[in-house]
DNA sequence: GCCAACGTTGGC
DNA sequence: GCCAACGTTGGC
């Protein structure tokens, strides 16, 4: 399967691109995403060595700050059955489970913040990505290959 | 299976 | 903190 691209969010206080480098073999699996759509990403499209951009939300400079990348094939979210996690799930079973992660691996900052706002302004080269869409707030979404080549040209 | 209520996301 | 967007839930 040829690679594939994708931009995943994350608020910086809960978890930055700073903290994925720190991390242990600069890798972290990615926990919590209890959505449809995001999960079936995951799950059924990564590969490893996928290419991620790594989104900072809800922050004062939302923007990509770094590159990171797909580091394992898909995994149930071991925080769904845990009964004191924020994400438990407490309709999903261990034999049926419901939520999947990937292993998220640390590749570099970028070597300046790639904000939304500047995206934006890149509207009409970036049709089709969903970050820029309306109201869109998937967690993981695909960015094409042609998009992620323009983006990275940018910096 | 409809749809109102509710909860969450995330930019501003 | 506000609020638009939108996914999920649950009553019927």
């Amino acid at each position: 399967m040829p690679k594939r691209y994708w931009l995943m969010k994350t608020e910086p206080d809960t978890f930055s691109i700073d903290d994925l480098k720190q991390r242990p073999k600069k890798t972290e699996p990615w926990d919590g995403v209890r959505n449809y759509q995001a999960r079936n990403y995951m799950r059924d499209q990564m590969q490893v060595g996928d290419g991620v951009f790594f989104y900072h939300s809800s922050c004062e400079v939302p923007g990509i700050y770094g590159l990171a990348e797909v580091a394992s094939t898909a995994y149930p979210d071991p925080s769904q059955f845990d009964a004191k996690h924020h994400h438990y799930d407490p309709g999903s079973k261990r034999e049926e489970p419901r939520w999947f992660l990937v292993d998220v691996k640390y590749k570099r900052h970028l070597k300046r913040p790639l904000t939304l706002e500047e995206l934006k302004q890149h509207e009409q080269s970036l049709q089709g990505l969903a970050l820029l869409q309306r109201g869109n707030r998937l967690s993981v979404s695909p960015v094409r290959a042609e998009h992620w080549d323009y983006i990275l040209a940018l910096e």
